[in-house]
DNA sequence: AAAATAGTGTCTCTTAGACACTATTCC
DNA sequence: GGAATAGTGTCTAAGAGACACTATTTT
């Protein structure tokens, strides 16, 4: 077992002094477009020497101890460098590390998924480095792409979590514009668990967990009767419902 | 933002060149004791230049690149270090990563966090290296002491994700010995809970889980009605209620 | 018989789901 | 009035808690 402290020299990138695995951050970053659930994948560069040249995989990359005080830190720089959105909502999701992950070496990773905005999907920004960048839709548990590294399993992880905490959270809320109608809430909630949900029901959850503000004489008009708009109580933490919304079906494991 | 593949050179620790975080593994075990929930520290060394001499820490360290496959063995070979124990229940509890939390630079962690059964517990190995290692109480949030690096912030996650999951799953189950009787398995989940719960609905729920197995004509004889002695269905794998075992009373957040 | 713990049954309360019902707008 | 969606009320079933009850052992 390597310690610190030790004082034999092999090569030295700071104070330790022993062969070091490397370090990265992915971002898993779920939004609704068209009713349906999809996610942020961008391509890799072509460049000979890169490993996976030209597919698809997760935005992230190395940690920059000058720019990242944090992991946190870190992940809502690539976040903001891909999407421009500043706020969202992300969550640790776990980490993956390996000797065989990466053909460079030890690698491991910290991957964290972020919910966003209806608003913000518009534009995936082709940034600085990255080749492209686009909004690839879920289909079963991830995606129809084979992915760079093992982010097909990271980005598997992602959805598993995303759909379990739907059952007894509030985190569709966060796939919403600011404002909403309890129809457009329920139907986010719909697209996420991928089944239909009771309207009255889905009401009283809603109700009893205080989780949305009517704004007053606020509606949302249309060819029908109109519909009171609200916001969410909180703007950053979910909602933890007492109890899971589908009750009498279980609810899936880890 | 640095990219793998630029070539500036500066120095080399293998194919990428630039400053990089460090990265460890550390694990919370726990184990009950006496009727009581402990944690295994382990005291730092007392050299000098090695960060928070003397204190109390989470065991972990570095990932030596060549003994450990990936994350999860890294953290069983640590618990196995410390233990002896082989195959306890282990979970990944997220990472924690930043300039400051290491005096000696950018350093991240993966921390795991593991079930011992009260079997093991009896001997605290003091490893290789390891000046010292003991059992200490969870008191509240946490423990009593003042823990090296971050590793309060590391271990009071732990307690409070226990405490959570206590709440929908069998992990109590898992800090027993490989037989138990319901009377103690219940004994378990009130010890991780620190709330007594009712016999009735708490046979109720086990029973309908599935959780447990009987073993034919096996009873634990003391000075009153044998009792049942039981095995778990799984041994690796923990149950997911329906419902918290709180119910009415809500559900902790995260 | 008393003590002690194991194990069961009954009642009530809460809440989710099913589903029918009413309400309000535009056309 | 009809179409369409918003929003509510009523009934039922399932599971958790409270708590009293029975069961089986040792002393």
């Amino acid at each position: 077992m390597p310690t610190p402290s030790s004082s034999s020299t092999k090569n030295s990138c700071n104070s330790l002094d022993f062969e070091r695995p490397s370090t990265t951050v992915d971002v898993v970053m779920f939004a609704v477009r068209d009713g349906r659930l999809h996610v942020l994948l961008v391509k890799r560069a072509d460049t000979p020497g890169e490993p996976f040249p030209g597919q698809w995989a997760l935005p992230g990359g190395y940690i920059d101890v000058l720019k990242d005080e944090d992991l946190e830190a870190c992940a809502l720089r690539k976040l903001k460098e891909k999407t421009g959105v500043v706020s969202p909502y992300l969550e640790q999701l776990g980490s993956w590390g390996s000797k065989t992950r990466d053909p460079r070496g030890w690698h491991s990773t910290h991957a964290y998924f972020a919910l966003l905005p209806t608003a913000s999907v518009i534009t995936p920004v082709s940034g600085a480095n990255a080749s492209e960048a686009d909004w690839i839709p879920i289909v079963g548990k991830g995606v129809s792409h084979k992915l760079a590294f093992d982010h097909q399993t990271i980005l598997e992880a992602a959805v598993a979590r995303l759909r379990n905490k739907v059952e007894y959270t509030s985190l569709p809320a966060f796939l919403l514009p600011e404002t909403f109608t309890l129809s457009e809430l329920q139907t986010a909630f719909e697209t996420v668990l991928g089944r239909e949900l009771d309207k009255s029901s889905f009401r009283k959850r809603v109700e009893d967990a205080e989780l949305v503000v009517a704004l007053k004489n606020k509606f949302r008009e249309g060819s029908n009767r109109p519909a009171q708009i609200y916001k969410l109580r909180s703007k950053t933490a979910p909602v933890f419902f007492p109890r899971a919304i589908g009750d009498s079906k279980s609810r899936a494991a880890k």
